[in-house]
DNA sequence: ACCTGAACACCGTTCAAGT
DNA sequence: ACCTGAACACCGTTCAAGT
């Protein structure tokens, strides 16, 4: 463990709190109406402090994105540990990343802005590797509970289908649900689409279904599954969501 | 057919080359690099003559986000009209997307960046409209071919689940992984996904079997399928393509 | 060595003046 | 009635001056 010094230890203290206020107005006004000089008068410190903190406003939203994976993977690590069969752990990852776009629905959006518009090149080369390494961490989460899967012999790829199509296909469902969710809600009302939620993950389950990851659904209780997971991994959370 | 006066007309083809200089310089730099004042500059027009077409950056992206939902719904109806069982149909609409992301990726990018960053505040009501009825429009071309289906018997929805799932499960997977490959490069070359186009198409044929539409992929041969929509109803595309 | 905030630059938007 | 572009406003970024 490194110790910090006391001045160290100040400078991660006021970034957190210039994070902390940058995000809620990223949560409150939006990438355009979160303002640099606005950060600056909040936390009363000064618009070079900040800048010596971030090197640019893109920078500084890949820093919020950063935190936001991080959250993200707290969840997963504790779907990791759940104790069951690979497929009944796959979807506690499942469950992870539903609570996590629900709980913090303005971080899922940081991540979002940074990766889709180009503004990467503004971004400082720390961070950006940063946030590439817990994209990675994030990816391997699934990879491992796969390798399990493999060796149980409750899961098997029969060529060209390679272990990463199967977490590109998992990938591509939540990421595509959580954005549809997320922005396109005139669409769901109009076509009653009561609990997206719900949907996301009997999708997900038909995916496992297709790539023929043992028990079937047609051979285990999964729902059974999603009460454990609800209860035993995220009592708190799911109590939250359950309130509003 | 309403007949246009030259003015009229003159005025819509302005709007049109303003939106093309656009498109160029969002491909090229990105949102943030997109500037109003060298639109006007590169079409010779004045800034006050481009805000009376778009009342703001913002509502110009919109605009193109519509051009773009409009290009995409040209394939989409190509791919409506293939002579096919309902299945068939539904991939052939799977292959019109595939084909509109990577064709225009550019246009795709617009569609994203507008819907993503609660931008639509700055976007005026009638564009606003417009892409929600082609968001609508969208929409309908699947649910049509799933009520061909329906009719036929092909596909049967057991409670709670309804059409509307179906479409939304085919939806966040295109959109997510679209995304994915369009925004997440590193991690899929890390991951070795060869052709994570292929790959998608795949993870669409396994949830379609998993909504139980027949025939089942065990029952048809869905490669011949796609090898008739490549040459039947997108030759010139997939040429384009295949070029790279 | 660190912090500050005035000053600068860039660009979205408006509107008085021109045709 | 329509178009223009100078002027304004806002905000991201820098850096000379201060402590």
């Amino acid at each position: 463990m490194t110790t910090l010094t006391r001045k160290q230890r100040e400078v991660q203290e006021r970034e957190l709190r210039l994070l902390e206020v940058a995000r809620k107005m990223l949560i409150e006004h939006g990438f355009a109406g979160l303002n640099m000089d606005e950060v600056a008068r909040a936390t009363e410190y000064s618009k070079g402090t900040v800048y010596g903190h971030f090197s640019s406003k893109e920078d500084l939203v890949t820093a919020l994105a950063i935190q936001s994976m991080e959250q993200r993977l707290l969840l997963f690590e504790r779907a990791f540990r759940f104790e069951a069969l690979p497929r009944e752990r796959m979807l506690a990852i499942g469950v992870a990343d539903e609570l996590f776009v629900r709980l913090h629905p303005s971080y899922f959006r940081s991540e979002l802005v940074i990766k889709m518009a180009n503004l990467e090149s503004r971004v400082s080369p720390e961070r950006t590797e940063i946030l590439g390494k817990l994209d990675q961490q994030c990816f391997s989460f699934l990879m491992k509970i796969i390798d399990v899967a493999l060796d149980r012999g409750d899961l098997t790829f029969a060529e060209p289908s390679q272990p990463a199509d199967l977490v590109f296909a998992l990938f591509s469902l939540a990421i595509g649900s959580s954005t549809v969710i997320m922005n396109f809600c005139p669409l769901l009302e109009k076509f009653q689409i009561a609990d997206p939620f719900a949907s996301c993950r009997e999708n997900a389950q038909i995916l496992l279904d297709g790539f023929a990851w043992k028990p079937l659904r047609s051979d285990w209780d999964y729902a059974a599954t999603y009460q454990r997971i609800a209860t035993e991994i995220f009592p708190d959370e799911c109590q939250r969501i359950a309130r509003g």
